[in-house]
DNA sequence: CAATTTGCCGTGCGCGTGCACGGGAACCGT
DNA sequence: ACGGTTCCCGTGCACGCGCACGGCAAATTG
C-alpha cells in the first residue's frame, strides 16, 4: 500500500503546480506572500497526489530544539507525582528522536504562590507545548488562557478543566474506579450475602488543608458509595481522618478508631497513600487483618501488597498518562498528527500479590 | 544534561581524529580500508566526545526501506493471534517513522507444511528482522538457524525456544498466571476456609490434535495446581475436554459433565477460549452460575465478562508483546540500540466487569 | 627499473526541506 | 517619466550523513 520507490517530494509538487519550491513551502507553513491562484494550485496538487513532507529532511533542515514543559507538583521519592515524572522520563526517548526535549517545572502543591511563580518560569522557557495537572483550578485557567493566546498547545493529565482548548487529556475514570474498589473489597462474600451483616467498612481519609485545590477523589467516593447502596445497603461505613504530615500520629488515630469501632472487616482508601496505614494495620490488627484496597502503584504500596497487608491495588498508570500526553503533543508538533481521541481514560489495573512482580 | 547547541557531527570527529569524513564513515560502518592507526584514533575520539550519529541525516541519505516480518499463525477475527497482529498494526506507526515497514506472513498452525512454506516466503522477502512465535518448535529452530547465519536479528513473542540467538522475547509468566488464576477463583472464600469442603472445580480443556506443537498452557496448569495444593488441598478438581472445532458439541459435552459431576462451583480454563463455554454456562447453570476465570481479552471473552458469565479474565497483552518486540528490533536496526532486557515478562492484567470499559 | 597492484584515504554529490535573500512586475504618487 | 512601495515568487545555501569515485604512496611483480 506504500509505494516507497517514487517518493513524492516537495519539488514534484512545485513542478506539478507550476510554481517553485519556495512557494510550496510558503503554502505548507501558511506564511503568506502567496497569491490565491498559486495557493489553490498547490493545495490541489498536494491533495491529489497525497504529498507528505519528509520529516527527516524537515527535522534536519529545521534543526531547532523545541521543548515540551511538564508542570507538576514537586514530590519526594515514592510519592504520587513522582510516577508522573517517571513517565516523562520514558517519553524523553521518543521525544529526543524528534529533537524535542522535555523540561519539568515543579511547584509546591500547598502553596499557590509557588504555582504562580512556576507559571512565570514556564512561560520564560517559551515552550513548544505544555503538559499540566490542574491542581489549582483557577490559576490553571489563567495559565491555559495565556497558552491559548500564544498558540502553545497543552494537554492535561490526571484531571482536566472543563474547557476545550486542550489537545488531549489522559486520566482515570474516577467514578468507576471507586465502584471497582468496592467490588474488589466485597467480592469475597458476594456468593454468601447473608454474612454481609457482620461487615463493617472503614474509609480512611486525609485531613485536607483549606485551600482552593480540587479533590478528584470525591467522584471516586461517589462510585464507591453507589456500589455499596446498590449491593450492600446495610453495611456500616465509617470514616476516619489521618494526618499524612505527621506519620507518627497515624497509628494512634487508627488505634483509637479501631477501639471505638470494633469489628471493622474492610478498609478502603481513595488516594495513593494506603501505604501510610499499612504498618498500623499490621500491628493493630495482626490477628484479624481487615481486607484493604487502595490506589496507585507507589513503591510503598507495592511493598504493602507483597506483605499482604493490602489485598488489592487499583492503579491508573500515572506514568503512562504523562508519557502518552507528551507523545501526543510531540506527534502534534512534529508530525502534524491530530490525536485520535481528545479525552483518554486509562485502563485500571488490578494488582494483587500474585501479579505485581512483572509490573 | 544535553548540550544541544554545539551538536557534534561526523565532521567534528574527523577533524579531531586528524582524518577525513570518509574515514570516520568507514570506521562507523566497519567497511574496511582503514589503517589500524586511523581506526584507533577515530574510535578513541568517538568514545571521548560521545559522538552519536544524526539519524535524520542518516535516514535521509540512506533512503532505504527495510522491512520487519511478523511470522504468525493465521487467524479468524476474534481469535488469539489476531491480537498479535493488532499489535503489529500499532508498531507500524513507530516503524514508518524510521522508514521500516512491517510485513506479516501467516501459516496454518495445524499444518506443518504450510509453516515450512511460510518460512520460504519469509526468507524471500529478505527481511531486516523477524518476529515469530515458535508454534512448531523444531521447524522454528531450523528457521532461526538460517536467520542467525544470515545475520538477521529476530525476536520471540508468546513463547520462546531455549537458545540465545534471539534479540528479545516478550511473553507472559505462564506459571504465575496459573497461580493467579487460582487465587482469583478462590479468593472469594479465603476468609471462610471451612466452606472449602463444598467446593468443586471444573477445568475445561481443549482436545488437542496429535501434532508436534508446543502447549504453553501446561506450565500454567502447574501454577494452578500448586496454588490449590498449597491452599485448598481437599478441593475436588475435575477435567473435561471440549472440541473447539465443533461448537455445537460443547454444550452437550458440558451438559453431561455437569450431570455426572453435580455441585461444580468453580470453572477455570487455561487458554484464550473461555468464550466457547460461556453460552453453555449461561443456559445450563443459569440459576447457580459457577465462578469462572479465563485468559486473554478476546472480544468474545470481554462480552462474556460483561454479561457476567465470566468473573475475571487474566490478560497478557498479546498486542503489546508484538508491538514491543517489533519496536525493539526497529530500535536495534535503526538506532543501534541494544534492548534493556532480553527476556521480558509482561504484566498480567486482571479484568473484571468493572474495569473492562477503558481497556 | 617500469608496470601494476594493494592499502588508505579525501572529496564531491545527493537525500528533501527550511529559510533568507533578492528580484521582477504591477501599482502608486509626484 | 521616474523613484518608491507592495505583492509574489525563485534560487541558493545549509542541515549531517552515505557512498562512489578517484588519487597517492607503498608494495609487488615481470
Amino acid at each position: 500500500m506504500e509505494k516507497e520507490k517514487g517518493k513524492i517530494t516537495l519539488k514534484d509538487v512545485a513542478r506539478m503546480a507550476g510554481v517553485s519550491r519556495g512557494t510550496v513551502d510558503r503554502v505548507l507553513h501558511n506564511r503568506g506572500d502567496v497569491s490565491k491562484r498559486s495557493y489553490d494550485n498547490v493545495m490541489r496538487v498536494i491533495k491529489d497526489i497525497g504529498y507528505e513532507p519528509n520529516i527527516y529532511a524537515s527535522i534536519l533542515a529545521h534543526d531547532q530544539n523545541r521543548s515540551v514543559v511538564l508542570l507538576l507538583p514537586s514530590y519526594h521519592t515514592g510519592e504520587y507525582w513522582e510516577m508522573a515524572a517517571r513517565g516523562a522520563e520514558q517519553a524523553k526517548a521518543y521525544a529526543r528522536t524528534f529533537n524535542v526535549s522535555i523540561e519539568t517545572v515543579l511547584y509546591d502543591q500547598y502553596d499557590i504562590d509557588s504555582f504562580r511563580e512556576a507559571c512565570i518560569q514556564l512561560l520564560g522557557i517559551s515552550p513548544a507545548a505544555v503538559v499540566l495537572a490542574p491542581v489549582f483550578r483557577n490559576e490553571t485557567a489563567v495559565l491555559t488562557a495565556v497558552l491559548r493566546e500564544r498558540g502553545i498547545p497543552y494537554s492535561y493529565v490526571d484531571t482536566k478543566l472543563e474547557e476545550d482548548g486542550y489537545l488531549t487529556f489522559y486520566g482515570m475514570p474516577m467514578y468507576k474506579s471507586g465502584y471497582l474498589c468496592a467490588e474488589l473489597l466485597f467480592d469475597s462474600i458476594s456468593s454468601v450475602p447473608e454474612s454481609a451483616d457482620q461487615m463493617k467498612v472503614a474509609i480512611i481519609r486525609i485531613e485536607r488543608d483549606k485551600n482552593r485545590k480540587s479533590d478528584p477523589t470525591v467522584t471516586r467516593r461517589e462510585g464507591f458509595f453507589d456500589y455499596m447502596t446498590e449491593h450492600y445497603p446495610n453495611v456500616e461505613i465509617r470514616s476516619v481522618f489521618i494526618n499524612p504530615r505527621d506519620p507518627g500520629s497515624i497509628i494512634e488515630t487508627l488505634s483509637s478508631f479501631f477501639e471505638s469501632n470494633p469489628g471493622i472487616t474492610h478498609v478502603a482508601m481513595f488516594n495513593s497513600r494506603v501505604h501510610l496505614i499499612a504498618p498500623a494495620l499490621e500491628t493493630l490488627r495482626a490477628g484479624d487483618m481487615p481486607r484493604a484496597v487502595g490506589f496507585d502503584n507507589l513503591d510503598d504500596n507495592l511493598a504493602a501488597l507483597r506483605r499482604g497487608s493490602i489485598r488489592y491495588l487499583i492503579t491508573q498508570h500515572t506514568d503512562e498518562q504523562t508519557r502518552l500526553a507528551i507523545n501526543s503533543l510531540v506527534d502534534y508538533l512534529v508530525l502534524n498528527k491530530e490525536p485520535e481521541r481528545r479525552d483518554n481514560y486509562m485502563h485500571m489495573d488490578i494488582l494483587s500479590r500474585n501479579n505485581v512482580d512483572d509490573y
